[in-house]
DNA sequence: GACATCTATTGACATATAGTCTATAGTGTT
DNA sequence: AACACTATAGACTATATGTCAATAGATGTC
């Protein structure tokens, strides 16, 4: 059973649903923002935006690049150079920063609405 | 072309996805925990909530319902004593209120990785 | 050198959630 | 009767997300 990281049997129960949508790509956004990288490379970085590196599915950060390569908003190149098997490394694009603002904004409003949310519950 | 409140044509592009997942059903527990109603009139109620129920398609909020008393957080009967077509009154049950304690926390979490999202941004 | 293990990427498939549109129906107004 | 408004329900579609398996180079170990 292959499959390295921990991941690999049955299991990896991450907590359902209660995110928000498209989490994932702002967060890779703003990693690419700090510097270039890889997909390996990047699901580490996410664990400083709550996720669990351990528990993240590769693949969902692969298909996440890969999207936004198709919008826009990353490019990429190989890079073999490094030891191992080579790598494919994203830069973010002036198109990805762009939406990167307008994305955040979004995220600031999503944001208070469950802080509304959370005040109306508080008070009842 | 029928169908009230100004929804009827096409139209009512609300911003898609960059929302959280399953936000309308704790939206609607929270109503329900001040007070029973119907359909129609919590749709009018989630204003309160960041929705704007000009915009926000009626049978999204029916579906939530019928999915809650599924789930066994609501409870209905139908009320004859209105005018016009009869209604489904909903109520929370208490299964419903133990289940939003959780979501509400659950939420504060979500929240917060929004608030490293946004933190993380700013200091780039 | 056979084999496991770790890094790395991709693709297929299943499920959950959300959005759109249509159908049905009672009631009141003109 | 035609129309508008309240009210609920169902079908169909789109999108996002989760799970799993396949592929493959590099490195270490027995």
């Amino acid at each position: 059973m292959p499959g390295g990281r921990g991941r690999g049997g049955g299991h990896g129960r991450r907590r359902r649903g209660r995110r928000v949508r498209g989490f994932l790509k702002p967060c890779l956004l703003v990693s690419l923002t700090e510097g270039e990288g890889h997909g390996y490379n990047l699901l580490d970085r996410l664990n400083k935006f709550g996720f669990d590196s351990e528990l993240l599915d590769p693949s969902l950060v692969y298909r996440a690049l890969r999207d936004m390569e198709e919008a826009g908003w990353v490019m990429s190149h190989w890079d073999d150079n490094s030891q191992g098997p080579r790598r494919r490394v994203y830069q973010i694009s002036p198109d990805g920063e762009a939406h990167l603002t307008e994305w955040v904004s979004d995220l600031r409003r999503t944001r208070d609405e469950i802080n509304d949310l959370l005040h109306v519950y508080k008070n009842i």
